[in-house]
DNA sequence: CATAAATGTCAATAACACTGACATAAATTG
DNA sequence: CAATTTATGTCAGTGTTATTGACATTTATG
């Protein structure tokens, strides 16, 4: 139970995560920390393939996935608020944008207040499709959180929320 | 202190979180798992961020740093073992590591057993690539275990391992 | 020796990001 | 009202990382 690159790398260690040899940063050792890097590629690697798989049925990618997620978190999201939230180019959003609505997961509508904004909603099909796509990322979370406990969940959400409040987090 | 988004939408939500009308897989709501999913996301960009911009100076990218990261844990590691861990094709990987190796932050070396294989391993200049590279993320993981305590870290551990263990973990 | 394994390479393709430049419509400001 | 800014969209070109398919080389193994 210690990372899961055992899994294939049986030989060929060298002691470098024995915790004898490495600097470290405090209370935790280098190869804590390394571990907790490994632990992070791995369970964002496996809680994104099911999804890539699916959607690339359609011949969407993980881009489309993030747009009617957020789509669909937040009905009514103006295109600035989603470039924002995504950190990317308003070209690169347009190109999947495009595709949905073409498709016919998503529509945009004119603000009310400012005309200028193109809200953006999930059509029926989108909230379907949107469903299905994270049907296998909230079972795989439900089964860890079950099986970490409360407790468990909980030491989750300070980690993963300090690593964001962290950095970046207060710049406009 | 719910999830980030609400840094930039403070508007426009219409009630999808607030855990009134949505589904729910059992114990923990549809909206509960979703932001658990969003937990996932920005943590991670967050996470490989800085890392990026570092390698992008030396016309790396985060596929550069995969590699380096477990060549420098798994010293001697093969070709064939590489691919597994990182399940990418060897065409891929054949063109960062050539650069890496190149650029004389990797050297192979032929296997003492099997001499078909090539043994990698970081070079000086390629360790402290990787340290400086992985720096960001040690300290970020640090602080956050710091902020979030020790259960915080074992709720951390214990989640995230129970995402990979749960899935195709088990297939050759 | 024949076959299989470990590795490498050439070529073509795709998804997703980027930059820069420019256009339109609507809101805001002086 | 005129000028400017904002929100959005689009065209064109580029780069990184991944893919598939085909083929070659070296070495191990039955």
């Amino acid at each position: 139970m210690d990372t899961v690159k055992d899994k294939l790398i049986d030989d060929c260690l060298t002691g470098s995560s024995k915790g004898g040899s490495g600097s470290n940063f405090g209370k935790y050792s280098d190869a804590e920390l390394r571990d907790a890097m490994e632990l992070l590629f791995f369970a964002y690697r496996e809680f994104t393939t099911e999804p890539d798989n699916i959607l690339s049925e359609l011949g969407f990618g993980r881009a489309h996935h993030r747009v009617i997620h957020f789509v669909g978190r937040n009905p009514g999201i103006t295109v600035s608020q989603l470039l924002s939230i995504l950190r990317i180019t308003k070209q690169s959003l347009s190109r999947v944008l495009r595709q949905l609505i073409v498709d016919c997961f998503v529509v945009q509508e004119p603000g009310s207040k400012d005309r200028r904004q193109r809200l953006l909603y999930l059509t029926d099909e989108g909230r379907a499709l949107e469903n299905r796509v994270s049907g296998d990322q909230r079972r795989r979370i439900l089964r860890a959180f079950a099986s970490a406990g409360p407790d468990g969940v909980a030491g989750f959400r300070r980690v993963l929320g300090a690593m964001i409040d962290d950095s970046g987090q207060t710049e406009p």
